[in-house]
DNA sequence: CCAAGACATTCTCAATATGAGAATAACTTG
DNA sequence: CAAGTTATTCTCATATTGAGAATGTCTTGG
C-alpha cells in the first residue's frame, strides 16, 4: 500500500492551496525516457539505435526514447518507447539506469532524461517508428556518433550490464528459453569482453543455487564445429547469485599475459 | 569533452526549428531532487528529515528537497538542497539513487523526483531552512510517518547504502578523518544491523589493498570501557574493494541461531 | 569410413578467502 | 589492584577459485 491510499489529511487550508496552485509558475522542464536496449547478435553485443527524423541533430543516431505522457508511469513510458519505435517484445527485462539533467544537454530547453536498461534475446531487425527515420541494431562498443549525451548514457548502461552479470542471473535474459552452459558462457564472454575458463565456468554455474535448472534434454546435434551434444538448461528461480560470479580482475588478466 | 563542445551541425533548418519551438507545448512536469542523507549518531543510523512547512501534507516529515532551478545541474541541486535546508557541509559524499515519477505521487501535479544518497560523518543538529518548519536527524529504521512516497525512497536509499559498503570504501565517509578499525567495524554493524567477528573484520580490512592506510598514530587512551589504545587509520585510495567485504548471508545467519 | 580437431563435462591440485574460536596483552573502572 | 573490555594476532577447518588436464562424443574433410 502506498501513501496516497492512506488517509491523507486534506483540510480546508490544503484544499484552498491546491485550488490556486498554478503549475506554470515553475520553470518549464521536459521529461523524457531513453532506453539502452542490448542484445547479442552473432557473438557481438549490440545496442538499439534510431536515426533522428527531426531536429535537433537530425540524421544522427540516438537511443530510442521520447517524452513521457500525462498519467503514464516511468517504466511504462520506457516499455512503450521500446515497443513503439522498434516493435520489440514488452517482455524484455527492463530496469532504471540513471537520470541525466545537465542544463546544456538539449538545445531546445531543459530536458531531464530518465534512462532505462533493457536486455533482450536476439531479435529480428526492428521496424522504424513514427519519430525515427530508421531503427537498427549497432555494435555497442563501436556505435556511430550519437546525439546529445547518449554516448555517456550508453557507456553507463554497458557498465551496469557488466556489473549485473556478476551478481544476478540476468545473462539468461540474453538467451532463448533453454540454453546450454556454453551459450551462457558466450553471453558472459561477449558482455565482459574476456574469455572464460570453460571448465571452471561450468562448475560455477551448476554450483550456484537457483541459477539454472536442468531440462533433462540435450541439443539435437553437437556444435557446428564438433563436440558432443550439450545438456539444455533453463533459468532458475534465483534473483541473486550467491556467491557471485566475478569478472577476472585486472591483475589476474595482467598475470595471464 | 562532452557532445555540446563539439562541432554540432546547426544548419538553417535546425535554427528555424529552434526559433519556433515552444516548450509550453509539452505537458507540464515539475522536477525535484530529494536527498536521503545518512549519518551515524550514537551507534544508530539516522536520516535527515524536514517538517513540511506548507501544503500539501503540511506538518509531515519529508526528505529534504525541492525544485531544480533553471541552469542548475542535478547534483548541484542536490547539494544546494542539502546545504540550504540544513547547513550541512557540501563535502559529504553524494550520489544519484533513483528517480520516482508515478503520476499519483504528488496531488499538485506531475512531479518527477530524482533522489540522491548522501553519507556524512556525525554532524551537529541542522538548522531549519526557509521551506521547512524544522529539520532534524531521525532514526533511519524507525522514522516518523513520511510524506508522499518518501518511505519507499528511504528504503531504497538504505538498501543502496548497505550494498555499497560491500564493494566500496564508503564506510569511511561515516567516520572522521582518522579512525580505528573498531570504529569502522561499528559503521558496518550499524548499517548492516548485524554483529561482525572482530578478528576476521580486522584481518579483512587490512588485507584489502587501498581500503585504509596507517597513520602511524594511536588513540590517546583506550576505549571508554577498557582495552588497549588502538591504531589510527585514514581512508586509502581504493575506489572499489577487491575482494569485496560481503554481508553475512541469510543462511549463515540462520546457522548461527 | 577414418583421422583430426572441437567441445561438453568432470577431475585434480594449489592458492586464496572466510568463519569460528581462542590466545595475548594493553587499558579501563570500581 | 582485580575484573572486565577491547585491539590485535593466530590457528584450523571449510569454501571458492584459477589452471591444466583427462575423457568421451560429435562434426568435418579427406
Amino acid at each position: 500500500m502506498s501513501w496516497f491510499e492512506k488517509d491523507v489529511v486534506v483540510d480546508e487550508k490544503e484544499s484552498a492551496f491546491l485550488a490556486e496552485y498554478d503549475p506554470r509558475d515553475y520553470p518549464p522542464v521536459a521529461v523524457t525516457v531513453d532506453v539502452v536496449a542490448l542484445t547479442i547478435r552473432a557473438g557481438v553485443l549490440h545496442v538499439l539505435l534510431v536515426e533522428r527524423g527531426r531536429p535537433p541533430q537530425q540524421g544522427r543516431w540516438a537511443l530510442p526514447g521520447g517524452f513521457i505522457r500525462p498519467g503514464e508511469d516511468l517504466p511504462e513510458a520506457a516499455r512503450r518507447e521500446l515497443a513503439e519505435e522498434t516493435g520489440l517484445s514488452p517482455r524484455a527485462h527492463i530496469e532504471q539506469l540513471a537520470t541525466y539533467g545537465s542544463p546544456e544537454r538539449d538545445p531546445r530547453m531543459r530536458v531531464v532524461s530518465i534512462s532505462y536498461l533493457a536486455f533482450a534475446p536476439d531479435l529480428p531487425d526492428p521496424e522504424a517508428g513514427s519519430d525515427a527515420a530508421a531503427a537498427a541494431w549497432h555494435p555497442a562498443l563501436r556505435p556511430p556518433e550519437l546525439a546529445f549525451d547518449h554516448a555517456r548514457i550508453l557507456a553507463d548502461g554497458l557498465e551496469r550490464a557488466r556489473a549485473k552479470l556478476e551478481y544476478t542471473p540476468l545473462a539468461t535474459t540474453f538467451t532463448g528459453e533453454t540454453f546450454t552452459i556454453s551459450e551462457l558462457r558466450g553471453v558472459y564472454e561477449t558482455v565482459w569482453g574476456v574469455p572464460l575458463h570453460a571448465g571452471n565456468f561450468h562448475r560455477k554455474v551448476l554450483s550456484v543455487p537457483g541459477f539454472v535448472e536442468a531440462t533433462g534434454h540435450s541439443t539435437i546435434s553437437g556444435g557446428s564445429r564438433g563436440g558432443p551434444r550439450a545438456k539444455l538448461y533453463r533459468a532458475g528461480d534465483a534473483r541473486l547469485l550467491h556467491p557471485a560470479l566475478l569478472r577476472p580482475t585486472e591483475t589476474e588478466q595482467e598475470e595471464a599475459r
